[in-house]
RNA sequence: GGUCUCAUAGCCGAGUGGUUAGGCACCGGUCUGCAAAACCGUCUACAGCGGUUCGAAUCCGCUUGAGACCUCCA
């Protein structure tokens, strides 16, 4: 039962039945970022919602590699008719050498995601590290017949190689679709038809990331890296590849055609694609200029926010999406995040100060059942919340005296807000390690609530009152309990 | 122009051929010296038009609208 695990297959469009090609392990690659510029909220969901599925699949026992790249070479830019790679164009503009901006934005894009709680990949692979795969790769698909060379730049034959392959299998297209609307690039001159795309890209003179190979001086092409690199750490053959809708195509096609053409399979069992963020109904992307990096959401600096939004909201926010559905950003949406955020977090303390009975009324193996039944369907995490916040109905009414739990059960509904809030889901409480961790604070606020409380029972409500409101200014709220009080510091 | 996806209450978002998704907001109640928190309750939707069906928001067709990909993109 736990783990049936089913997951939407992008090239069967179907969901199927979880099965590792070797049992208990699995090999999992994510397309990364390209180091460019600042990551956005747009790459906090594939990172959110693969990193998920990395947690799910240890819980259930595998052991597994999570393979997640950087690509610091090759990208052509939109908006250059040089051609030119957007890392070395980038470099010119600010003088800087090009690895020098990749690693300060892989800094900044580590930084982001342990901020988002996102587990570091198991092996975080550098395009421009693998250079050498890479020109292997294009030897074995050049010398099966499947490449050509043109003015010092390798191109896939897509035509030949979809004489016998399905070009557009993945992403569900006929290539005699592709054709009528295909743009004039630079460079097209050098292609067979319109659809080929680069293996090897000559550099010209002012390009300054460069290799030497034995067709010219120059750098790979831009589907090339994943396919080279999830095979060596991966295999010829693993079991997910995950990455956005929007590498769907051409990308991920391209892998596959590259796959074939070079070693014979299609390299991937599962392909599992996470859908857009949107802003104003519209994909939120570098290109439109439209994004709001991570580090604008957690600071506030942004024309489109309210306020700032911390990395938990965010986490949470993307998980009360599925990730195959798109999810468009609103500052009312992120708010009613961060407040049912807190909601669940509450009760998650509550949970902590539950004294176990002798009899029992709640049932708590329909709640693990439900919640293990969601995350089993295609890692369905609104779903999942949903049970939890059933859960949370459940813990409030115990600790209200309105239901009854055993000790028993109270391990396992513990147990059960324990790994899927914290290891599967991946959040975490952010007041955890602030000032209610603080020994002196907390007695010094404990002591004046004392004293409020002596104000209360002699009806000195204006002492009491004056202490309660004096400490809410400071970002106390305090909570009157039949016997006492209770507080919790708010950010 | 081609391929495809989606249209759900004030907002965000699941799901389903016949039974309450959930969160946030609002309103009412319990509790409280007053609050807060918590709990309970109210409101209750599936773009429009046809068709299939005992029954459709869920299946089919059409219309309208939105989006993605076809070009770097998470």
């Amino acid at each position: 039962m736990e783990n049936q695990l089913f997951i939407y297959n992008t090239i069967s469009r179907k969901k199927e039945k979880f099965e590792s090609i070797i049992p208990q392990r699995v090999g999992m690659y994510v397309c990364g970022p390209t180091v460019y510029g600042d990551a956005h909220l747009g790459h906090a969901r594939p990172a959110i919602s693969f990193d998920v599925v990395f947690r799910y699949l240890q819980h259930l026992g595998y052991k597994v590699r999570y393979v997640r790249n950087i690509t610091d070479v090759g990208h052509l830019e939109n908006d250059s008719d040089s051609g030119e790679d957007k890392i070395t164009k980038k470099a010119r503009l600010e003088q800087l050498e090009p690895m020098e901006i990749v690693q300060y934005y892989v800094n900044r894009y580590h930084r982001d995601m342990e901020a988002l709680n996102v587990l570091p990949p198991s092996i975080e692979p550098h395009a421009s590290g693998h250079i050498i795969e890479q020109l292997e790769m294009i030897e074995k698909i050049f010398n099966n017949g499947y490449a050509y060379l043109s003015n010092g730049s390798v191109y896939f034959d897509v035509l030949k190689y979809n004489e016998k392959h399905q070009y557009g299998k993945l992403s569900g297209r006929q290539i005699e679709d592709l054709y009528e609307y295909t743009r004039q690039l630079q460079g097209q001159t050098e292609k067979k038809s319109a659809y080929d795309f680069a293996l090897w890209k000559k550099a010209n003179p002012e390009h300054i990331m460069r290799w030497n190979s034995r067709w010219s001086e120059g750098f790979p092409g831009w589907h090339l890296e994943c396919s080279a690199m999830g095979t060596k750490y991966l295999g010829e053959y693993f079991d997910i590849h995950g990455g956005g809708l929007d590498l769907q195509f051409p990308h991920h096609e391209c892998e596959i055609a590259q796959n074939i053409a070079a070693n014979q399979t299609e390299g991937v069992k599962y392909w599992m694609h996470n859908n857009m963020i949107t802003i104003n109904g519209q994909k939120m992307s570098k290109s439109l200029k439209n994004f709001i990096s991570l580090e604008e959401l957690f600071s506030g600096q942004n024309n489109l926010l309210l306020k700032p939004y911390s990395p938990m909201t965010v986490r949470f926010f993307i998980l009360q999406a599925h990730y195959r559905s798109p999810l468009d950003f609103s500052n009312e949406a992120l708010s009613s995040s961060e407040k049912g955020f807190e909601r669940l977090m509450n009760a998650v303390k509550t949970l902590e100060k539950i004294v176990p009975a002798q009899e029992n009324t709640v049932d708590v193996e329909n709640l693990r059942n439900s919640c293990y039944e969601a995350i089993n369907d295609d890692l369905n995490t609104p779903i999942l919340i949903a049970n939890l916040f059933d859960g949370v109905k459940i813990i409030n009414s115990i600790y209200d005296g309105k239901e009854k739990i055993n000790q028993e059960n109270l391990l396992i509904i513990k147990q059960i807000y324990n790994d899927f809030v914290f290891n599967i889901l991946g959040l975490k409480d952010e007041a955890k390690n602030s000032v209610e961790n603080q020994e002196t604070l907390k007695n010094v606020v404990d002591l004046l609530l004392n004293i409020r409380l002596s104000a209360k029972q002699n009806k000195d409500f204006a002492t009491s009152d004056k202490i309660r409101q004096e400490l809410g200014k400071l970002g106390f709220e305090i909570k009157d309990k039949k016997d006492g009080f209770e507080w919790e510091l708010k950010k």
